[in-house]
DNA sequence: CAAGTAATCCGAAACGTTTCGGAAAAGTGA
DNA sequence: TCACTTTTCCGAAACGTTTCGGATTACTTG
């Protein structure tokens, strides 16, 4: 069907050798024959077959975009941008993306290393994985070019990129305190993933810093999900009716909580100042706009795909932060004593 | 380094067909050569090259995921659930999925077949091409098993699933005119997009069903993007302020008309209803909850992956019509005079 | 003109599979 | 025991590339 190296060959009357070379722009080969050739595969719509060049090369210019959790609902608002940097950034490196979803419980049927083995990745951007997800441990014992995104993690093979949520959250509160607020309380995300821990010691530290003293009554965790945040904030302002401010580890909580805020009667942000986490687009939009700690998603996917290459060059792994940054809207309010 | 077929046929004693057959399950080998080669198998921790096995099967199991416009602002909303499906139902049929992103400009400098036959796909899904876009001439005129997202064709090996965007306009318009009103604005997408066309042709032929004249001055094209429905909702009404209603032909669009309208001083919808197009999530969340016309993006996904292998099995293309599906909430309400 | 060098080319092996066409060994029935 | 079948195995070719190691031819240069 599809025309190959040998019927160019016997067209220009040339070795295959010959027409490999000419095709791969090698020196030892003829400025007329090389133009016929170059002609002729134009003519033929000579595309070269990958799976031979791959099986030769031992090389797939592919890498794999194994993401744990991808179907999760509202899940677009977070890992859609980074598919778009990853896909952007690889193709301009000339890498293809093989996307595959899988979950904590997928994990447990097939190894990380089966999963890439069978497909020949050359790297792989692995994203979405949770503490404990067996595919963390796997890929930093693996030989196979990996980086993570959202676990600090470093090894010979393994690098990540992750955002700094330890300063996002800190600033967030931050900015809370630096608005009067003193009774802040904070919706964190499920205790099984990594960030929660780093963004609820952020929380701490800028409490500490401020003379606040914790109160371990006024963080709860939920689902970063529109309805995780809309009970979570019922059940912390129903017990600390004293509350003026919250810090939510996702916009979409934050959006949760303030919907449920103006169902109890509450206005945000003059009773109520409310903060999120990422930087989604409807935070931009959505009245009141929320005040975010930005995470650069698409920028994210890029460096994740640097890194991946320089991996693939031979150097070791490292940890790339990326710092997010506030972004002051219409959510957050100086307090009003 | 990883281990081949060869490593396993010098470890069991048997020739490499042998091996071959045992582990593609064939009949002609003993039970116990079986038992053993698939013993060492696991125990080299053996994954077949595929390569390797692609080329002498010329058959990828990978499918082309073909996105034009991915990475456009917002795009998310619509195309994530998509893809979700896609990949879903394409590993559960045991395929891959290559995701490539394109856009109007990339495919006037790679034809589709070229970039397909580069990679060996055994089938591709289409999505996001505009009226015109090389890649729908040139997937219907290729031979490669290819199903397009959102334009109406179907040839040998072309088929599409396409939501049925007369209908769901209709029903939109008669949504409004069951609750009175007569003056109903029509926010469309742009004209280079074969949506666009049938949602006007439904918003037309609800008019015409109820008596109502069409009128051209009520009728606006923008991007699909809440900008978009803003500026377009502001001129429209500017020039029409008789005007008690609008169909948006997507729900960031209806968005940003509705922040328009609050913003000019109007209630929604109280004094202007609105409704929209997609059924995205936020739909059910930001308030007002917006009235539209609901597609299940994720069965699309699923739809294309299916309809793909039948194209795969040999069968001839068709159109798969999916029925969009009106979704009453709060940004519609009964016209009182 | 001889000898050396540069420019072009090619044969064959290799990559890791699958599969065709048989061959050897074992079992069957008379 | 013989002729036949069945079971179990294997050699070799093929898929479409790349590349190593040389071979041929043409060009220099003294």
């Amino acid at each position: 069907m599809a025309a190959t190296i040998k019927d160019i060959a016997k067209m220009a009357g040339v070795s295959i050798t010959t027409v490999s070379r000419a095709l791969n722009n090698h020196t030892d080969v003829n400025r007329n024959t090389y133009k016929k050739i170059i002609k002729i595969a134009k003519q033929l719509n000579y595309q070269p077959n990958s799976s031979a060049r791959n099986l030769v090369l031992k090389k797939t210019n592919t890498i794999g975009l194994v993401i744990s959790g991808l179907t999760t609902r509202s899940g677009h608002h977070f890992i859609y941008d980074v598919i778009c940097g990853i896909n952007e950034q690889a193709k301009l490196r000339n890498y293809d993306v093989l996307l595959i979803g899988t979950s904590t419980q997928q994990q447990k049927e097939i190894s990380f290393k089966d999963l890439c083995l069978k497909r020949n990745f050359d790297g792989v951007i692995l994203a979405g994985v949770r503490t404990g997800d067996p595919y963390i441990e796997q890929a930093m014992q693996s030989d196979i070019p990996t980086v993570i995104m959202g676990v600090p993690v470093a090894t010979a093979f393994c690098g990540s990129v992750v955002t700094e949520d330890v300063s996002g959250a800190f600033s967030a509160v931050q900015h809370l305190i630096d608005f009067g607020h003193r009774h802040i309380l904070f919706i964190n995300g499920h205790k099984e993933t990594v960030v929660s821990q780093f963004r609820l010691e952020g929380y701490i530290k800028a409490l500490n810093k401020n003379g606040i003293p914790y109160n371990d009554n006024y963080v709860a965790h939920a689902n970063f999900e529109i309805e995780g945040g809309s009970q979570a904030l019922e059940s912390l302002l129903s017990h600390n009716p004293e509350a003026t401010a919250v810090f939510c580890a996702s916009d979409l909580m934050a959006y949760g909580a303030m919907m449920k805020c103006m169902e109890l009667g509450f206005k945000v942000p003059d009773d109520i100042s409310i903060i999120g986490f990422d930087g989604i687009d409807i935070t931009e939009i959505v009245k009141p706009c929320l005040t975010t700690i930005y995470q650069d998603r698409w920028q994210m996917g890029i460096s994740a795909v640097n890194m991946l290459l320089e991996l693939l060059g031979g150097s070791e792994g490292y940890i790339r932060f990326m710092s997010p940054k506030l972004v002051i809207r219409e959510s957050t309010k100086m307090l009003i004593k």
